[in-house]
DNA sequence: TTTAGGG
DNA sequence: CCCTAAA
C-alpha cells in the first residue's frame, strides 16, 4: 500500500514520523506568559499612575543567585545589585508594584505571595511617598511601612489591571512633577532618606487616578474626577465594628462612586460623616483603600449592571461577612477585572496608616482624610530593569547620568531623572569626569543611581545643560530642552488608551533611537523627553530587557518565498509531513534564519490554499503548477496519514 | 518551545 | 506575518 502511494505521488516516499504525535508532544511545556503579561501590565499601570509614568515590566524577579550570575551585567549595576543583596535583610524589599496593587486590589489570593514584579536585575529602591504628608508619613521610617507593604503584597492578587484613568493637576494640569520617586540602588544609602525626603515631595497629588481595567465592560466609564461633583465618601461609624456598618447600609453612597459599582459591603460601610474618616483611618486595622472622594467612576452603571457573580472580594487579614455578597476587609478591596478609579491620595494614606505609625495613622492621616483627601501611593521599592551601560571613563558624570537617565527614562516613561551616588554622596557636578570623581572599576560598588522626580523646581535635566559630552551630541539644540520639562504625560481624555499608546510609542524602535525620534516627536510629545538625551550620547545603553510591547510592535519585513524556497519546502514536507515544522525547518531552512518553523507552516498553509484556487486568483510570484500539485498531493497524503494511526506508520 | 489555527 | 492557545 505504501509502495503504491509512493509511486502514485511520484516521490521518494514518506517518512513516517519517528513517533506518535502524542509522544512528541510530551516535550512541550506549558506557558503562562499570558498571565504574566497581564500582571505586568498591572504593575506597570499602577506605577505609571503614581509616578506619572513609571513603567515596570517583568515578573518573577530572579533569585539572588540569578542576579549574581547574570551574565556580564554592567559592573556598576552588578555591584549595586550585590550591594543591595547584602542589604536585603536590612532593607525590606517591597515590590511596589505589588504593594500598589495590593493597595488597590486588596486581594488575598494565595498565590500572590509568589508574585513579584521584577523589572530587572538593576534593583533599586524606590520610594513613593505621599507627597501631601511628609511628616505624617515619614518615608525614612519605613520598616513598619515596608512590612505593611509586604503584608499587603502577600495578600494581593493579580486580579485586576490598573490603568491610569487620569492625572490630575499635578501631573497634568499643573505640570507639576508626578509622584516622587526615589531610587536608591546604592544599598548603603537608603534612598528614601536621601532622595526621597518627604519634604521634597510635591504637594499632595490628588487626582492621580488608578483604574482597574474592566475587561468585561467597556472602559468608557472613566471620567475625570473633577468632572463630577464630589460627595464625600463616608467612613464607617465604627472602625472596630464593621459589622455595624453592614447593618447600617450606606444610604448616601454616591452612585458615582466606586462603591456604587462595587457594592461591596465595604463601601457601604462608609456612609458616615467625613469626620469619621478619622476614626476610620485611625484604625490601623481597617483601612479601606477607596475612601476617596474623587472616584472617577461614573454612576451611570447601576449595580445590577454589574455582574455580581464575577465579583470577587478579597480582603486582607480579616473580613466580615458581607450580606451583600461581598466581604468587608481591613485591607484593600479589590474587584477583579472591574474598572474603577481611585485617586492616589487615599491609598497613600492607607498605607501610611498601615505602616503602623501611630502618629501618622491616628492624627495626620486623619487630617489628611478629612481634607480633600486623595490617595497617595507609596512605593517602597521597585526594580529597574536591568540596564547595560557602557561608558568611557573619560565620560563625565553628567554623561553618565544622562546615559542612565535615558535608559531608565525609556523604561519608566520619563518624568524622572537620575541622580548619581558615589560613596554615599550625591554627585552633583555633572561636569566632572568619572575619573575625577573617583569612579573607577574597582569602586563601582560605591556607585549608585537614584531615580528622582524631575520636579519643576529641580535643576534641569542634565541633558539639557551639559556641554561636556565627549561625544558628538545632537541634543545640544535648545529645542529639546524646553520640552523636556517632564511632563508627565499629556494626559488624554482617555487615559486608558493613551497610556497604552504612550508606552508603546515611547519604547519601541529601541534599536534605532535616531529614527525613533523622528516619528515619535511628531505625534508624541513625550518622546521628546527621551529622544534628546538619546541622541546626546553615542553611549550604548541597552535595556537588557526591552519592553515586549515595544518590540512586539516591530513587524518583520515581508519576505515572499521564492520558488526555490517553495520547492525546498514542498520537498521537505513531502518527506516529513505536515506537523513537523521544526524538522522541516531544520531540514530545508536551517540556514535561513529568517524563516521560522511558523513561517514554513504558514507558507505551507498558503501554498495549499494557492493550489486550490484558480490561477487567476493567485498573486505574487507564480508558483509552478507542478509544485502546487505536489503540495496538494503531499497535503492530502499526510492528512490521510494523520487520520490513520500507527498501522501504516509501522510499515 | 512547538504546533495548530485564526486573524 | 502576527498572535496565541495548547500541548
Amino acid at each position: 500500500m505504501v509502495l503504491q502511494k509512493r509511486l502514485y505521488y511520484g516521490f521518494d516516499g514518506y517518512q513516517v514520523p519517528p513517533m506518535p504525535r502524542a509522544t512528541r508532544s510530551a516535550r512541550r511545556r506549558c506557558s503562562f506568559s499570558k498571565k504574566v503579561d497581564n500582571n505586568q501590565m498591572c504593575a506597570f499601570d499602577l506605577l505609571a499612575t503614581v509616578a506619572g509614568k513609571l513603567l515596570l515590566e517583568e515578573e518573577s524577579p530572579p533569585t539572588s543567585s540569578d542576579r549574581v550570575n547574570e551574565k556580564e551585567p554592567s559592573p556598576i549595576l552588578e555591584d549595586a545589585i550585590k550591594k543591595e543583596q547584602q542589604d536585603e535583610d536590612k532593607i525590606s524589599k517591597v515590590e511596589p508594584c505589588w504593594g500598589l496593587e495590593s493597595m488597590i486590589t486588596s486581594n488575598c489570593s494565595e498565590n500572590v505571595a509568589k508574585r513579584k514584579i521584577q523589572v530587572g536585575s538593576f534593583a533599586s529602591k524606590v520610594e513613593l511617598a505621599s507627597s501631601g504628608y511628609p511628616e505624617s508619613c515619614d518615608c525614612t521610617d519605613g520598616d513598619k511601612y515596608k512590612k505593611q507593604l509586604i503584608e499587603l503584597q502577600k495578600n494581593a492578587s493579580n486580579i485586576a489591571k490598573a490603568d491610569i484613568c487620569s492625572f490630575d493637576d499635578i501631573t497634568v494640569r499643573d505640570r507639576k512633577h508626578p509622584a516622587l520617586v526615589s531610587v536608591d540602588n546604592c544599598v548603603t544609602l537608603p534612598l528614601c532618606t536621601d532622595h526621597f525626603s518627604c519634604g521634597s515631595f510635591p504637594a499632595i497629588r490628588e487626582d492621580v487616578k488608578l483604574v482597574i481595567r474592566d475587561d468585561d465592560e467597556n472602559s468608557s466609564g472613566c471620567t475625570h474626577p473633577r468632572s463630577t461633583p464630589e460627595k464625600p465618601f463616608r467612613p464607617p461609624s465604627s472602625v472596630d465594628n464593621p459589622q455595624s456598618s453592614v447593618d447600617n447600609p450606606p444610604s448616601c453612597v454616591d452612585n458615582r462612586r466606586i462603591g456604587n459599582r462595587f457594592a461591596s459591603k465595604y463601601w457601604k460601610v462608609n456612609p458616615k460623616l467625613k469626620r469619621e474618616e478619622e476614626h476610620f483611618n485611625a484604625d490601623s486595622e481597617v483601612k479601606p483603600v477607596y475612601h476617596h472622594r474623587k472616584f472617577c467612576y461614573e454612576h451611570h452603571r447601576s449595580q445590577r449592571d454589574y455582574p455580581i457573580k464575577k465579583r470577587k472580594f478579597y480582603y486582607d487579614r480579616s473580613s466580615v461577612p458581607n450580606p451583600d455578597r461581598g466581604m468587608s476587609c481591613k485591607g484593600i478591596t479589590s474587584f477583579p477585572r472591574k474598572k474603577f478609579t481611585c485617586d492616589t491620595s487615599g491609598s497613600s494614606a492607607t498605607m501610611c496608616g498601615a505602616s503602623g505609625k501611630p502618629a501618622c495613622a491616628a492624627g495626620q492621616c486623619a487630617a489628611f482624610q478629612s481634607g480633600d483627601s486623595h490617595v497617595k501611593l507609596s512605593i517602597k521599592s521597585f526594580n529597574v530593569p536591568e540596564l547595560l551601560i557602557e561608558i568611557p571613563e573619560s565620560a563625565t558624570v553628567g554623561s553618565l547620568k544622562r546615559t542612565v537617565t535615558e535608559a531608565v527614562t525609556r523604561i519608566l516613561g520619563g518624568g524622572l531623572h537620575v541622580g548619581l551616588l558615589f560613596q554615599g554622596k550625591k554627585i552633583r557636578d555633572d561636569n566632572k569626569t568619572l575619573l575625577q570623581t573617583g569612579i573607577s572599576d574597582n569602586k563601582l560598588d560605591a556607585v549608585g543611581f537614584s531615580l528622582e522626580p524631575s520636579s519643576s523646581g529641580s535643576p534641569a535635566p542634565a541633558c539639557m545643560r551639559h556641554k561636556d559630552s565627549p561625544l558628538p551630541l545632537t541634543c545640544e539644540s535648545p529645542q529639546p530642552l524646553k520640552r523636556y520639562r517632564p511632563t508627565p504625560i499629556a494626559v488624554p481624555d482617555h487615559p486608558l488608551l493613551n497610556l497604552g499608546s504612550f508606552v508603546e510609542s515611547d519604547h519601541d524602535s529601541a534599536p534605532s533611537p535616531p529614527n525613533m525620534s523622528i516619528d515619535k516627536n511628531l505625534t508624541d510629545s513625550r518622546a521628546l523627553v527621551a529622544v534628546p538625551s538619546m541622541n546626546v550620547e553615542a553611549l550604548a545603553v541597552v535595556p537588557a530587557r526591552k519592553s515586549k510591547r515595544s518590540e512586539a510592535v516591530q513587524r518583520r519585513i515581508r519576505r515572499p518565498f521564492s520558488v526555490s524556497e517553495v520547492e525546498a519546502l514542498v520537498q521537505a514536507v513531502e518527506k516529513l509531513g505536515t506537523g513537523r515544522w521544526r524538522d522541516v525547518k531544520l531540514r530545508a531552512f536551517d540556514n535561513a534564519k529568517h524563516r521560522t518553523y511558523v513561517d514554513l507552516k504558514d507558507k505551507w498553509k498558503t501554498l495549499v490554499h494557492t493550489a486550490r484556487i484558480s490561477p487567476q486568483q493567485r498573486r505574487g510570484e507564480p508558483v509552478p503548477q507542478e509544485l502546487l500539485d505536489r503540495v496538494l498531493n503531499a497535503h492530502a497524503y499526510w492528512a490521510k496519514q494523520q487520520a490513520k494511526p500507527e498501522t501504516l506508520r509501522l510499515l
